[in-house]
DNA sequence: AATGAATGAGCCTTCATTCAT
DNA sequence: AATGAATGAAGGCTCATTCAT
């Protein structure tokens, strides 16, 4: 049989073993060979198929962001009511396949290197909207316009602080707490709302 | 002119290029010779000095951690009650000297460099904990002790989570609007209180 | 021309570069790029096959204790006797292909190196063993135990100290007159045991 | 008191140490701060009384030799016959002084240094043609001519070669058998010249 | 007499990228 | 489709040496 066809799963045995790499090494400090050795091949293949490093890393940012986005569309499939679609959202963050290692710290040297470069701000960004625009939408049949709009940023900023906590720090609530912690805020945004 | 004492001042001069060029490249993918050059020396002198690029990190994130400690410090100095305290303390972080895209870019990549270093992660932690332990203290005097930690898990996690964001994405509040988000949080706690 | 299957070709050329190179200089302090450049390639190329300067050197030690070996080899095809055994090995540091300035230039340097290089002693310490190991040999079909011993120690001394006063020194006889005393010495002993 | 003369005082310390220290690294890549550091003075100070590293290392070398010469003229003292006085010339080298580990590594470097530094090179000759000179007086007053140049000559590759194995090599005698082995090579000639 | 300050030059090593096969 | 061969460019670090005080 001819080897024919070969590009996509090359392509993507490079963008597994690049996350692989980014997890071992906790930086986006690896090597094309590094990541072109872990995933069977020279790094002159690596550089046939993805032409240069960034569009290597460029690509494993995209497929990180689809498996988070398909994390989140999974749980959707059973939510009816808004809260229970707020509370997927909230959740899908800390699900266990978001909290390897290496998985984590792929996100963050992204969220990192948008810094300086702006294609991944770029692709940051699709993913932060689309996050907002889904809150909002759900808030929004809850809440006041405004008040929506501030517990969506508080929701939000609740998720990549404790993200990126549990990270890199000791002292941090587990998955099953930081959960609670979350949905505690949105609780609390109810009982204002039925005090008043 | 004499020559003499030059130490200190080298180092200072060093510390502040080095956060100025990795505001500037907005990466820690900064050379020693940039950064000796920005300092207007040689890249010898600098090793001289220091002994090594890490120990120039080092030194430069003590440097910024110490900068956001006096900021606190110098807040709490006007601070009476237990809730003007938590306020100074979860303003800091989003005071204009630390929202200067400089020490934005500082703070996050060392966040990052955490992952794989352990020194500066025992450095971040240093900060954290002292962080934890500012405001649990506060807490404490208004809620039960388990309420406080979770307050003060909330807050912690905001304040990171708004950082990171402020600096990463569009479509992210002001200053001033983060602080009122952060603000209501602890609100939202107190109305609970007061209702109970 | 098909550029496949250059290693054993490269490292070949780096080697004999790396003497030559050590041999213009008499010292050890020869850069990798000069090594390089005299191979025909790039420093860099060179680092790929050896993967440090130290393996450049130990690579080229044991090139040229190889060549010292086959050349006690190759004499000893022809030698019958016990005695004719002997007069090989002490011969054959003296050949000519031993005296070129760059052979003796990298033996002495390998000589000294292995006071800070445990390697470098190894290596060395292998050769001087299979050298005493060969005397001893044909020494024993010859003297008792403990004279042999003797006379291996005083010929391997010999050998080594005209080898490197022949290097160093002004005033020391040729490699005829050199091999003619080493022979004397070989036979007062002969001498004495007939004689006894 | 004021500070005057240390001109010597420093020198000497400096030697010292420059012995020390190429003692300790087994080679003469040592640094002049390495030295200067040890000799309780800045390297600035070092360079100020030797002009450079070459200077230091030649006022060291012409240390190591002058101290092998006085060992020898002590022992000189005491010879009255020939054979005495060449038996103190043989042992010298091998007295306990002259195999301390520094003074070895001394010696062995600066030989081979001889390669590429012309005045180390004709220090060395200075020596090696005084040792020489001493030998033949002595040898002619025992020997016909030939005789006493072919054995002065062994003589000292004895010397050179047991003292090269001694610090280079295990299985090599001690002091004493090494001593007797070169006192040996006399015997034998003595005893050829006996039986003629 | 003595030293801290300072640097230019250089070396080993790494790496993304290209090319010929 | 695939890779070994090859390199230019760069970076961290070292060090002998100089200078001002």
């Amino acid at each position: 049989m001819p080897k024919i066809g070969m590009e996509p799963v090359r392509k993507q045995a490079l963008i597994e073993a690049c996350i692989a790499e980014i997890g071992h090494a906790g930086t986006l400090d690896v090597t094309v060979s590094q990541i072109a050795k872990r995933a069977g091949m020279s790094s002159a293949l690596a550089h046939h198929y993805f032409g240069s490093k960034e569009q290597i890393f460029l690509a494993t940012m995209r497929h990180v962001m689809r498996i988070y986005g398909e994390t989140v569309l999974r749980g959707l499939k059973n939510a009816r009511t808004p809260l229970e679609r707020i509370r997927v959202i909230t959740d899908s963050s800390f699900d266990s396949n978001q909290f390897e290692r290496e998985i984590v710290a792929a996100w963050l040297n992204f969220y990192v290197r948008a810094l300086h470069s702006a294609e991944t701000r770029r692709l940051l960004n699709v993913y932060a909207r689309r996050l907002q625009t889904n809150l909002l939408h759900d808030l929004r049949k809850i809440f006041p316009e405004a008040t929506a709009i501030e517990v969506a940023q508080g929701i939000a900023a609740l998720i990549d602080g404790f993200y990126i906590r549990s990270a890199l720090q000791d002292q941090v609530p587990g998955r099953v707490t930081i959960k609670a912690i979350i949905a505690d805020y949105l609780t609390l945004w109810l009982e204002r709302k039925a005090r008043d």
